[in-house]
Order: structure tokens, then sequence, then C-alpha cells
DNA sequence: CGCCGGTTTGAAGAATTTCAAAGGGAGTGG
DNA sequence: CCACTCCCTTTGAAATTCTTCAAACCGGCG
């Protein structure tokens, strides 16, 4: 983990190392970027379809998620979003949201003109190129849920959010470990906002979820997620992180 | 529809005017993107799952799908790509590929060198906005398939997705008119295959198809799909075009 | 004419949803 | 500090959607 970052801008330059390599001047560049911070509670939404916005959102603190209500109030969520994360960044170059940005928990929210990162862009290509690969690798994401839905069980769906969700936070070193070296993370999300990530039903999250409790793989007590048997929970979610492009991946032990 | 454009290189005149206006000069420059063209078959795997591509793949003509094989065997297609599409543009900047690219029926291929088009995107900046625009659109497109998958009932999904298909042949303009006004695409794929982009098995495509045709809704035959009842389709799929981000959204009568 | 891949059909089975109700747990107000 | 409340989770039972299996059918092509 590198230690040079400091401050609010600091989960964003996490973020990016992970994608490459940041030079001082990138991190000054960076660093010097306007951002509006704002604290929202949970259950807001900050972006909403529709809208045609100005600025993009970088998440400080806290879990949100990107999502749309379809035909008769079913909700589909599309991806969550961790500390680091600009999940709005494609605002810039599509200017009506097809889509929703709300928190799941209390969060810090961060808001950057599109003008001055259009600025960091252009001053900083190699920059630029890590926030396009940063949403390519979102697009990853979203195919790779497309498998869990489509093609996967329930078992195997809900263990793969939650393996990749450990592997995104450990990624920009937000995850703990136990004395057993067990993996802990926040869960901050309702079994209702995990079954509308994964197509499932509130009733079907928690049988599946007791199951996962019940084989030993995890354990959540307040909100948080502590996985019990890695391995195990790789092999039942059919994980591979492959497609989350790390640039150094995290070995757990 | 533009009648400027003509040679191997006018399905993605064509396709990148949808998405914004040319210029003479930005039309000459991709006019001379360097360009290896080849004829594939049917199910042929153009770019494999791990590969390092060091060009991306032009459709010119015929059809190909972007998928995964998970688990023990199970395939999901995340995207079909018709004429005018480079469905693995990300290739550049995402350097191992983590899923394949296939065509569905016998096809052009065009082979474009990513020097080429790195070239292309730092003189025709114009251009390089176009081509992410695209991407960005792409990942739209994983969205509503994800609502689809998710949320959506097997009716409904088959509906949505022939809907998506309709409208992105319209605006290509490679969609023909009866005299009735009925639109006809080409419908190339098997119905396994649609099974495998909306996460169902092959014999309830086949139950909702023909349903879809007891409806009066649609018909199929020859590989060619007439929509007869397109309002009611699209009601049907819950379709609204607004995730394709077409500039003009072309209207049905 | 016969083959072959793809489609259709029927029947049985599995996974998941829906409905309904009870059970916890964390924060709030008395 | 207790009791209440609200939201979330859990449980059971019935209903539904979709899958699987198996077999027949169909249409284009050699």
């Amino acid at each position: 983990m590198d230690h040079r970052f400091s401050g609010r801008h600091a989960p964003l330059l996490r973020r990016l190392s992970i994608v490459g390599t940041l030079s001082e001047e990138q991190i000054a560049a960076i660093s010097a970027l306007p951002l509006t911070v704002r604290k929202v509670n949970a259950g807001q939404e900050i972006v909403r379809q529709g809208d045609r916005p100005t600025q993009s959102c970088l998440i400080i603190d806290g879990l949100a998620c990107r999502f749309k209500i379809i035909g008769q109030g079913a909700r589909q969520i599309f991806s969550y979003h961790i500390a680091g994360d600009i999940p709005d960044l494609q605002s810039m170059y599509i200017e009506r949201m097809d889509h929703s940005l709300s928190t799941l928990s209390a969060a810090m929210v961060g808001y950057i003109p599109h003008r001055a990162l259009e600025h960091l862009m252009q001053t900083q290509p190699a920059v630029a190129r890590m926030l396009w690969r940063d949403a390519l690798i979102d697009g990853a994401i979203f195919r790779e849920w497309m498998c869990n839905i489509g093609r996967r069980s329930a078992l195997a769906r809900i263990s793969h959010l939650l393996c990749e969700l450990v592997t995104r936070y450990r990624a920009v070193g937000l995850a703990d470990l136990t004395k057993e070296n067990s993996v802990i993370i926040p869960l901050p999300m309702t079994q209702a906002e995990l079954g509308d990530a994964q197509g499932l039903s509130i009733v079907h999250v928690s049988r599946v979820i007791k199951q996962l409790k019940t084989l030993g793989l995890i354990s959540i007590s307040r909100r948080t997620l502590t996985v019990l048997d890695w391995a195990q929970l790789q092999q039942v979610g059919d994980f591979d992180t492959d497609y989350l492009h790390l640039r150094d991946e995290p070995q757990l032990s």
C-alpha cells in the first residue's frame, strides 16, 4: 500500500494506482482536482436517470450502487461502488443518464466538475488512459455479473459477488484480517439490495446466505462480512479474478 | 442515410455517423485505416479469452457475438455485433481478453492494427470521442441486458432483445420494410444462441417464440425476423430506446 | 432420398418466487 | 434503562417459472 496518499483525494489515488503507476506529477495533478465534498445519508439518490450532470461523483467513503427501476417497480442493481470509484465518469461522454446512482450506506461523496476532469485528461494523457481503462473494467464487471445472473445458481451468484467485493476491498487496502487470517470487509447493503444485484428475491438471498454460513464459509454480523474459507467460497462462486484486471493480483494465504 | 460512404469502411462510417457528425477530414482519416479483410464461416472464434490481440476487429458483414464459457460448460453471450461494430476495441486498453468473440453467421471481418487506431485517435480527437462514446454505449447495453436477465420474464426478455436488434439494424440502415411497413431484419442465430444471451434454455426460447408468433407480434422464416406489431412487441418487452443513446431516434410508424 | 442440425412438443422435476407471519436487533423516546 | 418501534431477516408452505429429459418433427442440403 502506498503511503504517499492523504486527504480527500487519497481514495482516488489509491484506486488509480491499482490500474497503473502514478508519477509525482500525476499525483499532484489529481490532487489538484477541485472536489466539493458532501456527506450523504444511506439510501439517497445522488444522480437520477434522465439527469444531465455537469460533474462526476467520487466515492470517498461508504458504499454506493448504480441501478435502474424497470417495468412494475423491479430494481436491477448494476454495480457496487466503494471508496475511490467514480461511478458516473461516463456522464462526461454520454450526456443523459440512463440509470441512477444511490448510496447504500452513509457516505462521503466528492463532486468533480467535468471541466476539471477534461482538463486533467488533456494535460495528463497517462491518467486519461487509466480512467478509460477503469471504465472498460467497469464493463468487464458488468459482463461477469451477466454470467452470474444468467448462468449461475443462486448459491454461486451470492458467493461470487462476495468474492468480488472482498477482492476489490483488498485491492484498495480496505479489507481487514482477523488473527486467523480471515478477511473482513464491510457489507452494509441489505439482503434486498443483494437480491436486486443478482436477480434474486429477498427470501432466497436469506436462504442462500444461511447456507453459506452453515457450510462454514462466511459469517456476517453488524454489517460486516468475515470470510472463513476463502478457497471454498471462490470455488462455490466459480470465481476467478481475471475479469477485474488488477495489476498486482493480491494473493490470499 | 448518408450516401457518401462506400467500400469496406462504409459500415464503420455509417456506424460512427449515428454517434456524431463526421467531417470530410474525419471520413478520409477513417477510410485510410488499414484493414485486412477476411471471410469467416459461421461459428468461428475470432478472438479467444486469454488472447492479447494487437489488432481489433471490424464487423463488415454478418453477425458476431461476445461470450464466455463458465463453470461446467454453460455459455453466456454478452452482446451481438452487426456490421459497423468493433466488438473488441477495448483490447487496445485491456491487454488480456477476458472473453471470446465469435461469428454467428458467415461474416466479413476486417482487422485494424491497434497502432493505426491509436494514430487515428491521436490525430482526430473527435473520432476518438466517438469511439469512446461507443464503448460507453456498449456498457449501457450490458446494463440493459442485466435488467433483462435479472428482472424480466422470459417473454419480455426475448421481446426486448428483438426490439434492440431491430432498432440497431434500423439505425445503421440495414432493416427492410414490407409493403405493410413491417420491419424485417436478419436473425441468423439459433434459438440456443438466443437462450445463451438471455439466460434461458433452448426449450423455453422455443416456447416463448411460439407465443410471440401466436400473439401475432412476429414471424420468423429463413433466418429472417418480421415484426408484425412493433408497438405491442415494445410493450411486451418493456423496451425503451433510451439506453442505446442514438443521436436521431428512428421513429417507426 | 436421407441426413443433420435445429426446432418443437410433452411430461416430469428443480429452482426460485410469492405470500404470510414470526423473529431479531439497533436506535429512540419515555 | 427499559420498552417500543421500525426495518430487516428468517421461516414455512404453496405456487410458478423455467429446466431437463426424451422423443418426434422439420427443412434445407448433399
